[in-house]
This record gives C-alpha cells, structure tokens and sequence, in this order.
RNA sequence: GCCCCGGUAGCUCAGUGGAUAGAGCGGCCGCCUCCUAAGCGGCAGGUCGUCGGUUCGACUCCGGCCCGGGGCGCCA
C-alpha cells in the first residue's frame, strides 16, 4: 500500500517539467505512515526536501507534485498541510484490497522482494565448542534466526552456517582437560591446572572416552608432569603452562591426542547441535575451521594478498597493509614461526564465502569483536572483494535478573548459566522473544520471572492470547452453527466502518512495511513492537464489539478482519520462532 | 590515549531530518448476565546526558564535554 503510494509520488515527480522538480533524479518518495489519522493515512515530505534544492516554495511544490498525481480510485483526497506535507487519505476500498490480499497470499503475506536475486549467508553463533552455549549465545542464536528469515522474507536467498572452531588453542586446552579427568580415571593423581576447562561436562566427555577406550591413552602422571614450568598456584604463568602441558600431551599421546581431541569436539559440538535444535535454530551447515587450512582457502587467501600486492614482510613476518584499507593497524598473516595467525583463518573463510557466491556476507558477532570489523573488512578488499559485501551487526551483553537480582554468570556459581537451563526455566517462546525484545546495540536485561509469569505483563502471552483468541471466536463460531464464511466475510468487508475495524486495517496491512523495514536494519525487535500492536489493536476491537452476530454478512465480514489478524500474527510469530497457539 | 555501543516518563525501552516525542510495566480511577479479565477504557508522569553548530525544521546530522558498558595482541 505504502509501494503504492510511493510510486504514484515518483510518477508525478517523474511528469513534471524539469524547471520544477525534474531534471535530478529525486530522491526517495519518502512516504510514511501518518501518525495523526487527521493527517490521513499516508504523508509524503518529499516537497520540503526538494524545496531547499530548487529554492522554491515547498507548499507551493506540493501543489504541483499533487497535481501531476496519476488518477487512482484508491485514493480518496489528498491534503497539503503545514510547512508542506502531502497527506494521502485512502477510500475504504483500498483497505478492503489489502485485506483480500492478506487472505489470498496467506502464509506469503508481507514478504518483500528487496534481495529478489541475491544470496546471503548469515553466520551466526559460532561459539568455541569448547562447553556448553551459555545465556549470552542464546541472544546471537535467537538474533541471528530472526534476522535470515527477515532477509528471507524480504526476498534473500538465505544460508545459515556456524563456523565451528575446531583448530586452535583453546581447543588444545580442552583436550588437555579431557585428557587430565581421563589420566584420574586410570587412577592417577593429577593437579588440575588453572587455566583447564572445570566443567562437570569435561568430566563425563573423559568418562565415555574411558569407557569406550579403557587405558589406551593412560600415562603415569609423573611422566606427564616432570619438567614442567609453575603453574599460577605455584607463582608461574598460567598460559605458559598450560602451553607446555598440551604440548606434554601431543608428545606422549602422539596420534591419541587428536583421538582425545575430537572425543570433547564431537561430544560438545553435538551437545550445542541438540540445544540449538530443540530452540528452533537450525543451520545449513556447520562450517569447519580445520577444513580451511586442508581445503586450502587460506592458501588461496595470501596468494591473493601476495598478487594483489598488499603484503609486506617485517621481522620475519608477512604483514597485510591494512592501513591501506581503512584498519587502523597492519596485520600480521604469517608468523615468524611460519604459522598463519587466527586473522588469515578470518579472510580466508570470508574469502571462501565469496567463492561459494554469496553476494551478502552477514556477521553476527559479540559487541567485544568490534576490533574484528575493520580488519576483516580490510582483508576482503586486500583480495579484490567489495567490502561492503561484509555486514556485521554486533550484539551487546545479556544480564539475567531474578526477583530484582542480578545472576553472577561466573561458571564457578551454582546459578545456572546455560542456554539450556534457560529454555527449561522459561520456554522457548518467552526466550526467543525476550532475546530480541531489544535492539541488538542495546544491553540486554532478562528478567527471569518476567518470562515466566503467566499474566499481562509478559509480552509473549499478551501476543499468543491475541492469536489464540482468535481461534478461540472461530470456535465459538462453529459450535453455535455459523462457521466462517469466507466468500461471504470478503464480499461484505464493506460493512466494516467502525474506528476499531478502520484501526484493525491499519495494522494489519502495515506487515509488508515492518519486514522490509527489519530486514533492511537486521533489526528483529521492530516486529516484536508491531506484533504487541496489533494484538492491542485486536484485544480493543474484541472488548468493543461482538464478532459472532446475527447479521450473516456482517458476521462474516468481521471474522474475516480477525482471521487476517490472526494470519498476519503467525506470519510475524513465525519470523521470530515463536508458536503461534490456538489456544491457552 | 584511540575505537565501538548506550544515556529519552519512577523502571525497562521504541522512535528511516519532519507536524503536538511514544509503548509496556509501576501509580491512581473505572469495566465481566456478554465470543477466554492471560483482556479493555481513562488520568498523572519529559529541559530527549550536557554545551555549541548545520538546517525552513534536530531525539535524529556534525563537533566538544560528562556518565555507564565493551574493545584495542605475531591470543583464540
């Protein structure tokens, strides 16, 4: 509807004589919702913004734009009102067309064509699997969800992927700490070092490793430990000691130590898989690090820094210039050491994104990877790709409260801290919508009872009563003996006058809008406030008139409102992954 | 020191340079003989952190400052 407008805007601006507002492309029609029902439906500014240009008087443009206006019978006036808006008032007609096309596109209803053509992968999550997701991985899963199925409404071929850090230090760590519970299970003693993985998870991975293998990687622990240097407790380095540790456990293991290894990747990784599922995140595919290096890309990657002529060496390093780029600082690929740093591993990945042929590459990533962004960004256009391919959209932390507190996340309390544990607490529904309640750049505070509380302040209940209620009238309906007539209800929209009926049609049909708009900003939380909308808009219309009259056509007609309603709801639920129920 | 995010009603937050800045919660006053009161209606509540600038017009854009959070490795 808005579409509409918007071109019957351009069209006029496109009729005029190019002394006036011709010549220069003009700019977006930029039209709007009016928020003042007195100021009609739909206001368009463009005669203020090209009035500054064209040193003329925006008023009087205004006058000349409405003029040049395509006849259309869906518009029933238009205004030009203070400094120089044009107003747009619709006829009934024209929200009666809408309404028919909510019920004939159904499911498709609102979905946008702005990516028509174009594919995008949106990487999302890709937490180490070196535990279990925690709370704050659940915000970039319940993020991420959203934001590729708005692109995907809107049009984008969408890919979902993880990429799993399976290469690494931190993952060496987590074997060495597989390893360590495994050696007590053979009846060694061990001292546990400070920077180990504690979890009780690492206890169980070392338990069915042991069971499966028995002692096939035991050592005694006095082999494993002589010669080491001190561990914090002791007055060394932590870092430097669990270095030497893994380094103990490669030598002793040899080959065992990726068998060690991949015991904890495949346990955790399966364990985040099973999370991720049962929270109605699912992925295309699960992207493995360690396959960059076997597959070559990061290869490919410096070839293509080298012949592009962006690399430099310097004390026995290679060095990307990413100051040429934008990047604050140059950018070391190739250690001293000969070993390619976390950054080629980055490049390379996004590299191979473009060569599978992603035209948009989406990041969602923590608020604490901003650093990441200009550097990523310079590698891209280093190997001759556009950098405004790369889109990152950070997310801010997530604090849990209970009753008024804040919950300590530390790993060590006994406050639970998983995803999991969440899910279980709350539900899926209420932690899907919380997550993305808020803006993706704003902290986020999770108040737990809140979540949980079955009343009307808890948003996700206030919006499934509004879809269950709807089910619920049509039941009603049907038990009585007058079941929904659609052919009717759409033949006799006309009936519906009334301002919750006109203010019912307004929402609804604002759907195509709040999609286009969400998935141009990646900003999910913009249809949780227009789904809260709509089912406000719904529950005044339910308290202010009866649905189930005698009056057939009327009946009909304001069953067909509600099941539009009831349409766009689920639409809109659906984006965000969470149920749409008939009845509570 | 440099970079990123935030500062809007008592609280939590919306607000693509446009008209009189909004919502939910909390507070106060009302509404079930009626399709689910998990609901609805009304009232009160604001120097949009602050000081300048650009503009016909600034919560929105630019600069300075203040406050809160995060980041700045040949770590991953």
């Amino acid at each position: 509807m808005k579409n509409l407008i918007e071109k019957l805007v351009s069209d006029a601006l496109a009729a005029l004589p190019p002394g006036t507002a011709g010549g220069a492309p003009p700019p977006a029609p930029e039209v709007e919702r009016s928020r003042d029902t007195a100021h009609g439906d739909f206001a368009c500014s463009i005669a203020m913004r090209l009035a500054k240009s064209l040193r003329a008087n925006p008023r009087a443009l205004a006058q000349q734009i409405v003029q040049a206006l395509p006849k259309n019978d869906l518009i029933e006036k238009t205004e030009i009102a203070g400094p120089g808006f044009i107003n747009f008032f619709m006829t009934p007609a024209a929200w009666q067309a809408e309404l028919l096309r909510v019920h004939a596109a159904g499911r498709t209803y609102g979905r946008g064509m702005s990516g028509a053509g174009r594919r995008a992968i949106v990487e999302f999550v890709s937490a180490n699997p070196t535990g279990p997701l925690h709370v704050g991985h659940g915000r970039h899963a319940a993020y991420g969800a959203s934001v590729a199925n708005l692109l995907e409404a809107d049009g984008w071929s969408v890919h979902r992927e993880y990429y799993v850090n399976d290469a690494g230090r931190q993952m060496d760590i987590l074997a060495a700490s597989v390893w360590l519970r495994y050696l007590e299970l053979c009846g060694e003693t061990i001292r546990f070092p400070a920077n180990g993985y504690r979890g009780e998870y690492i206890r169980q991975i070392a338990a069915e490793l042991h069971g499966r293998q028995g002692d096939a990687f035991h050592k005694p622990a006095n082999a494993v430990f002589a010669g080491l240097p001190l561990d914090e407790p002791d007055g060394g380095d932590k870092d430097q000691y669990i270095d030497a540790l893994i380094a103990r456990a490669k030598e002793l293991l040899d080959a065992g130590f990726r068998t060690v290894f991949d015991a904890g990747l495949d346990e955790i990784l399966a364990d985040i898989r099973d999370d991720l599922e049962g929270f109605g995140v699912r992925f295309d595919r699960w992207f493995s690090e360690r396959s960059l290096g076997d597959g070559g890309a990061i290869g490919r990657a410096i070839a293509r820094l080298r012949a592009q002529g962006h690399v430099f060496e310097k004390d026995g390093a290679l060095w990307l210039r990413a100051t040429d780029f934008g990047d604050e600082k140059d950018r070391v690929v190739v250690r001293e050491n000969g070993q390619t740093t976390y950054f080629a591993s980055d490049i390379a990945y996004h590299l191979e994104k473009r060569e599978r042929g992603f035209d948009l590459l989406q990041d969602i990533l923590g608020a604490d990877h901003h650093g990441y962004v200009a550097r990523v960004r310079a590698g891209l256009m280093a190997m001759g790709e556009p950098g405004d391919s790369l889109d990152v959209r950070l997310i801010q932390f997530v604090s849990l409260f209970r009753a008024g507190d804040k919950v300590q996340m530390s790993t060590r309390s006994g406050e639970f801290v998983t995803l999991r544990d969440l899910r279980a607490e709350v539900g899926n529904d209420a932690a899907r919508l919380f997550y993305v309640m808020r803006s993706n750049d704003q902290h986020l505070d999770f108040d737990l009872e809140l979540a949980k509380s079955r009343s009307n302040d808890n948003p996700v209940y206030y919006i499934q009563y509004a879809h269950a209620r709807i089910a619920s009238v049509l039941k009603q309906a049907a038990e009585r003996g007058l079941p929904f007539d659609r052919e009717s209800g759409l033949a006799s929209l006309a009936l519906l006058a009334d301002p919750q009926e006109r203010e019912m049609m307004r929402e609804i049909t604002r759907w195509p809008e709040i999609i286009q708009q969400a998935s141009e900003f990646r900003a999910p939380h913009t249809v949780v406030h227009y789904l809260r909308e709509l089912a406000a808009a719904f529950h005044a219309y339910y308290n202010a008139l009866p649905f189930i009259v005698d009056d057939g056509a009327l009946r009909n007609a304001r069953l067909a409102l509600i099941v539009a309603a009831r349409q766009v709801l689920g639409n809109a639920l659906d984006i965000l992954g969470v149920s749409a129920p008939e009845s509570m």
